[in-house]
DNA sequence: GCGAATTGTCATTCG
DNA sequence: GCCGAATGACAATTC
């Protein structure tokens, strides 16, 4: 089935081309449109058929409008479809390709030969030659005339292709080494079915190399052969077209040593129609690749002999290997990501670079002519012209990809945008606005090995590359980073009248993580006033410790020193020694032995109102060491001396209600006359017969006592809410402190996502080129954002009109 | 001796 | 009205 499909597509086509040499027009896509891809494009040749998009429609009308290729208003078709092209290019970002005559000029014969054999132009040659000259037997003529020194645009086209036109075989003679020997009609053909099968699979890459390779090896073969023979175009042409008689013994023509129609197994055994279908199909398959492919070792080679002499991103930009990229669009991502990660480090190394590549785009554009006059030769002109149809193809790659990048939309246009280079002509005519962005090889160039930073930068007037990428930012970014600009340093002033500089921040933000200055340990503070209060009640009634707090530790919030009451009744009366409390009071005051309670730690100073009164618990043992804290009054006292050195020494450190109250011979202890409740209390007095003075006494003890501990934790209170007052100011400097660091932060990510757009920008806007294939100059157009993620190039008189009216409507609404 | 800090006390208020 | 807590004010004490 499949030879039988294959025999009846391949006769009718090479039918239908024979018709259409000798002026018969014959539409065949309307019979093959289901099987085989249309006539027009296999006719068109590489130009359409590098078109992802006509692979993917098959059909390339205009509008439903359609027009056979030999069609006598052909060039009235081309004109439409330039204009309407143009116009639909309008509402789309366009990335300019870059131009390929510079490769050409800068290749060296060795990494000539190394493309040639490696690259598949040599089909494209023979497909672009084939189709031109069905298409104008008059430009074949030119060609064979000319040879060299015309380098029309089919012959560009050719030669960016990769094809090998027996002009640049002539040209380059040796370059080329025939690989196909190896290889059978029936493996070729094979490879052919497998590899369009893997196409409407979405192919790899690989395959298409390998095809390619075959057809270069080929066309290198035949054009050596030609070199030999002198043989035109034309005639290799018509070979092609008569291949199918050399298709039996498949070998290679002895004249134009074309071994192409072997290769091109699946559509039949045209030579020319096979090879271009497959052209088309690899182009339409690998949009990227394709050319790249064929071009790379060349475009490779020129990197390196550019690169060293100035990085240029235009330069850069084609350079970029497409091949090793099996899938367009996630290697489209990739590089986006390996740009963003190279971005910063490359930004400083922008403005060189695109400097740099605006040098070498010159020096492509100029120099193009003379170092492309290996390939097609002559003036500049021409050379521009070669290196335009060369990079034709590689743009038009180059544009689908990006396309698909950045402007998903956009992709349609570059079938039509191809179209114009197909000009009989043999001018080139790119399209109006076009973002050739050089093919996904060249993204891959421009971002891996120059610079991305230039991107988005405007253009300079009249270079392809960044030179005046620096100062000429386009209106939306630049007034963009000037705000973030301006913003940052208004923020920065800010921050620095606010005393939070970032070093300020940071340190304070040291600061904070540090203990407060005050004596107390912040950190063991309680949250609030309440919490401290709770934690000295619970203390004082959590455990026997508690009871040592009866008196003043525990003051006014332990109600249960009842448990210690009998001791303390006993001690009291058993002894009642006052000295015991103070100094055991004291001896609390070692920080050591608070060690343990943690409602303590808060209070590191030596107020004691927090220590437990040691007069519950009269143990002797604790006594003697630790006091001497208390002099001054209690030694004073006369009667102390007298007392054995316990008594004498708790004397000395009784406070006055104690000493009062042993005066008075008070029969329990202060402690229990402050801390019993008040049924309590009464009951103790009632059980005791005590005078007045006495029951004044402890009342006043009572009260004195109370109000003593009250007082305490009032302090405490004070203190607590002041500590974390502090801290509370300690916690909102640091907050404000990490703010405004986080804000800085931003700021700085800001200015260098600007920074990253800007180079964008740049890259984008030097790489657009007008129908003429000229820069565009970015003092006069802008790239144009729109709310739906198109980007338009439009005069910045135009932009700022619309730039304008969006503020108005923002000012309306504000008003 | 002075000043600051600490502590105790008083007076008052409030719940 | 009493009690206890809280608090301001003052004084005494300590360093």
């Amino acid at each position: 089935m499949l030879y039988l499909k294959k025999y009846f597509t391949e006769g009718l086509i090479q039918f239908t081309i024979l018709l259409s040499l000798i002026g018969v027009r014959v539409d065949v896509d309307s019979y093959l449109n289901n099987q085989l891809p249309p006539l027009r494009e296999i006719i068109l040749g590489p130009t359409s058929a590098y078109t992802q998009t006509q692979f993917h429609n098959l059909r390339n009308t205009l509008d439903g409008y359609g027009i056979h290729p030999k069609s006598v208003d052909l060039d009235h078709f081309f004109a439409t479809r330039r204009l309407l092209n143009q116009v639909r290019s309008l509402d789309h970002l366009q990335v300019p390709s870059t131009e390929v005559s510079a490769w050409l000029v800068h290749r060296d014969p060795e990494t000539v030969v190394s493309a040639a054999g490696q690259s598949s132009p040599s089909i494209t040659l023979d497909n672009g030659g084939g189709l031109e000259d069905v298409n104008s037997p008059e430009a074949s003529t030119m060609r064979g005339g000319s040879g060299t020194s015309e380098s029309t645009y089919s012959q560009g086209g050719e030669n960016s292709l990769g094809a090998v036109a027996p002009e640049d075989s002539q040209e380059q003679p040796g370059e080329r080494d025939n690989n196909n020997d190896d290889l059978t009609k029936e493996d070729i053909d094979l490879i052919d079915i497998l590899w369009r099968q893997d196409i409407d699979l979405g192919a790899g890459r690989e395959v298409f190399n390998y095809s390619s390779r075959q057809k270069e090896s080929e066309a290198e073969k035949r054009n050596e052969d030609e070199k030999d023979g002198g043989e035109e175009r034309p005639e290799s042409w018509r070979n092609g077209l008569n291949l199918e008689e050399d298709q039996p013994p498949a070998p290679v023509d002895g004249e134009t040593g074309e071994s192409i129609p072997e290769q091109l197994p699946s559509l039949g055994t045209q030579t020319s129609l096979s090879l271009q279908e497959c052209l088309r199909l690899l182009e339409a398959t690998f949009p990227f690749g394709e050319e790249s492919e064929l071009q790379n070792p060349v475009v490779t080679s020129e990197l390196r002999d550019t690169s060293e002499e100035a990085p240029s991103t235009s330069q850069g930009l084609p350079l970029l290997p497409v091949r090793p990229q099996p899938e367009p669009q996630l290697d489209l991502e990739q590089q986006w990501q390996d740009i963003m990660a190279i971005m910063e480090l490359q930004d400083m190394e922008v403005n060189s670079t695109a400097e740099g590549s605006l040098d070498s785009s010159h020096a492509t554009d100029s120099g193009g002519g003379t170092g492309s006059s290996s390939s097609s030769g002559g003036t500049p002109e021409s050379s521009t012209m070669g290196e335009f149809g060369l990079s034709r193809s590689t743009l038009i790659n180059q544009d689908v990809s990006l396309h698909q990048a950045s402007l998903p939309s956009c992709s349609q246009d570059f079938p039509t945008l191809f179209n114009p280079d197909l000009d009989p002509n043999g001018t080139l005519r790119p399209a109006l606005l076009r973002l050739s962005s050089s093919n996904s090889s060249n993204i891959n160039s421009t971002y891996g090995a120059t610079n991305l930073t230039g991107l988005f930068a405007p253009p300079p007037l009249n270079s392809t590359t960044n030179l005046t990428s620096t100062h000429t930012l386009t209106d939306p970014f630049s007034s963009l980073l000037e705000e973030s600009m301006l913003d940052e340093i208004s923020l920065l002033d800010l921050a620095m009248e606010e005393g939070f500089s970032q070093a300020q921040a940071s340190q304070l933000e040291d600061e904070l993580d540090s203990d407060s200055g005050l004596s107390l340990d912040s950190s063991h503070s309680p949250a609030s006033p309440s919490n401290s209060e709770t934690s000295c009640s619970s203390a004082a009634s959590s455990s026997s410790t508690s009871a040592t707090f009866s008196e003043e530790g525990a003051v006014g919030y332990s109600t249960d020193s009842e448990a210690a009451s009998p001791e303390m009744e006993e001690g009291a009366v058993g002894g009642y020694q006052p000295e015991y409390s103070k100094l055991c009071r004291m001896s609390y005051q070692d920080p050591s032995q608070f060690g343990s309670l943690p409602e303590l730690d808060n209070v590191n100073h030596n107020h004691t109102y927090n220590l437990p009164l040691a007069s519950s618990y009269p143990d002797h043992s604790q006594l003697p060491g630790s006091c001497g804290k208390k002099t001054g009054r209690d030694k004073s006292l006369p009667h102390q001396s007298k007392l054995q050195p316990p008594r004498e020494f708790l004397d000395k450190h009784a406070s006055r209600d104690e000493r009062r109250a042993r005066s008075m011979k008070i029969p329990f202890s202060n402690e229990k006359i402050i801390n019993l409740p008040v049924e309590e209390f009464n009951e103790l007095l009632a059980k005791h017969h005590l005078s007045e003075p006495q029951l004044a006494l402890i009342r006043d003890i009572r009260r004195r006592g109370k109000n003593k501990m009250a007082a305490q934790n009032c302090r405490k209170r004070k203190l607590d809410t002041i500590l974390n007052l502090e801290h509370g100011v300690h916690d909102l400097r640091r907050d404000k402190a990490r703010l405004l660091k986080e804000k800085m932060e931003f700021l700085r990510s800001i200015r260098q996502m600007k920074q990253k757009v800007q180079s964008l920008y740049q890259e984008v806007f030097s790489q657009l080129r007008d129908e003429h294939g000229r820069p565009y100059s970015a003092s006069d157009y802008a790239l144009q954002y729109g709310p739906d993620g198109s980007v338009l190039v439009m005069p910045r008189s135009l932009a700022a009109e619309q730039s304008r009216k969006p503020d108005k409507k923002q000012k309306d609404k504000k008003k």
